[in-house]
RNA sequence: GUGAGCGUAGUUCAAUCGGUAGAGCGCAAGAUUGUGGAUCUUGACGUUGCGGGUUCGAGUCCCGUCGCUCACCCCA
């Protein structure tokens, strides 16, 4: 192999790869913007401090930054929210609520490339902001859920784990959980579905929690589904929330697509209310998608609170996914017509032709170099050609050409006139 | 950042106890000259990722390095 000069994790999308990406970008665009959401895009380069804001210094070691020739600190961007709420600061006073927004960017990430994660990718974001906790989310979990439909997946293969942030810090708050334990208790709950239950166990037991937070956190695992959380006699707002998204969901006949799961916890340190994480359902892979409310982040970036919820959803575990079930397409050029001629003779034909047929918005192709008609049949062949149309003096004295059907391979005689009008 | 496995033609892989590299696919040319997909024939392409060491001799063993893959950390 000669030297390569492509940079780590960056990707080469050859074009079959890149018609599969298609696919994928192509169902996401038009989910959302069947539910009314607008398409907007950032710059691909942020300053660094844009990135600080929300997670301080040690984010740095996870991304791609450095310094331009004018001495600014700056970063490939590594999400989009940041971008998105530093964009809606400037126009949040006077744009009409709710913003439905949607974007599908390229990010860079400087990891250790691995199953599910490489370091550069696409995402689909789409945000709501300036709404409460409700319609809106269903909404927002609804365009997740039927973009994966759009792409040939159904109940059966992805589940959309919903749970509460509110519900589940409140829950452990009147358990008599500090916030600092709360924290490593999410860890271990989120870890669960990846360890065998004696170290979830013994994880919990290190906490030292005395009967009563036993049986509480013991109560808390136990709610499977909704009815389990209607039944509990404890309850709060987040868990009315909770009950109330169930109940949309169910009315938007979404419900056979979601579950309640209280092991979602993971990534809550800015969400505030509803979260979500989709899976394939044989969980063996990374989440699909990941989302929630962030009614304070907002804030942060341009001081002023308004609330929001969003999700965001990679090309990368998605593409394998959808690999692993069949349902990326098959990659074949597809030429409507492809157009040989016997002599050189015929070339000016054949370009009037072809520029024509271009005009009416068919995919034409021809090889450049004066080929035996055997090699340009060929040719035709493998670029997949639905049609072969041969240009030879014979026909042309009586001004027709000869189509050829590549599937079938009959020929029929054309008028000429009936291509060039 | 930590750990494990793997790096052989464009690609997928083979090569016994160390004995100086081979196949399929693909690509190119051809099988009497206006017709493709099949078959057959022929051909091109490798300093075995790179560097060093052990040895009479290394694709094979050892060290380093880079890369790939997987897991951990992290996951905005």
């Amino acid at each position: 192999m000669k030297s390569d000069l492509s940079v780590r994790g960056m990707r080469d999308y050859y074009p079959d790869v890149y018609s599969r990406l298609q696919h994928i970008i192509n169902a996401w665009r038009k989910t959302a913007l069947c539910y009314g959401f607008e398409e907007f895009e950032g710059p691909v380069i942020e300053s660094l401090d844009l990135y600080k804001i929300k997670s301080g210094d040690e984010i740095i070691r996870q991304l791609y930054n450095f310094t331009d020739k004018g001495g600014r600190e700056l970063a490939l961007r590594p999400e989009l929210t940041p971008t998105l709420a530093r964009m809606i600061a400037k126009v949040q006073s006077e744009a009409p609520k709710p913003i439905k927004w949607f974007s599908i960017p390229r990010c860079m990430r400087y990891e250790k490339p691995q199953k599910g994660r490489l370091r550069e990718f696409f995402q689909f974001n789409v945000d709501i902001i300036g709404e409460e906790e409700g319609l809106g989310d269903v909404e927002v979990i609804s365009v997740a859920i039927d973009s994966l439909v759009a792409l040939g997946l159904t109940e059966r293969d992805f589940v959309v784990k919903i749970n509460n942030r509110d519900f589940v810090s409140e829950y452990f708050k009147s358990m008599g959980v500090s916030e600092d334990i709360s924290l490593r208790l999410y860890k271990i709950i989120d870890n669960a579905r990846k360890v065998d239950e004696q170290t979830t166990r013994d994880a919990i037991d290190e906490l030292n929690f005395n009967q009563a937070q036993k049986k509480a956190l013991d109560d808390y695992l136990a709610i499977k589904n909704i009815q389990d959380l209607k039944s509990l006699s404890y309850t709060n707002d987040g868990k009315e929330a909770l009950i109330y998204i169930f109940s949309l969901l169910e009315a938007a006949g979404m419900d056979d697509f979601c579950s309640l799961d209280v092991a979602v916890v993971r990534g809550l340190d800015y969400y505030t209310g509803t979260v979500y994480e989709i899976y394939d359902r044989s969980e063996r892979m990374r989440a699909i998608c990941g989302g929630g409310r962030y009614n304070h982040l907002l804030k942060e970036f341009g001081g002023i609170e308004i609330p929001a919820c969003g999700f965001g959803m990679g090309d990368v575990v998605l593409g394998e996914v959808l690999a692993e079930k069949g349902l990326l397409p098959a990659y074949s050029r597809q030429i409507d017509y492809f157009l040989v001629r016997i002599t050189e003779e015929e070339l000016g034909t054949l370009l009037k032709v072809a520029h024509s047929l271009r005009q009416k918005g068919f995919i034409v192709e021809h090889t450049y170099r004066p080929l035996a008609v055997k090699k340009q049949m060929a040719r035709a062949s493998k670029v997949g050609a639905n049609k072969v149309v041969i240009f030879g003096a014979d026909e042309l004295g009586d001004g027709k050409v000869t189509e050829k059907d590549m599937l079938t391979g009959k020929e029929l005689k054309k008028a000429l006139t009936d291509y060039i009008q």
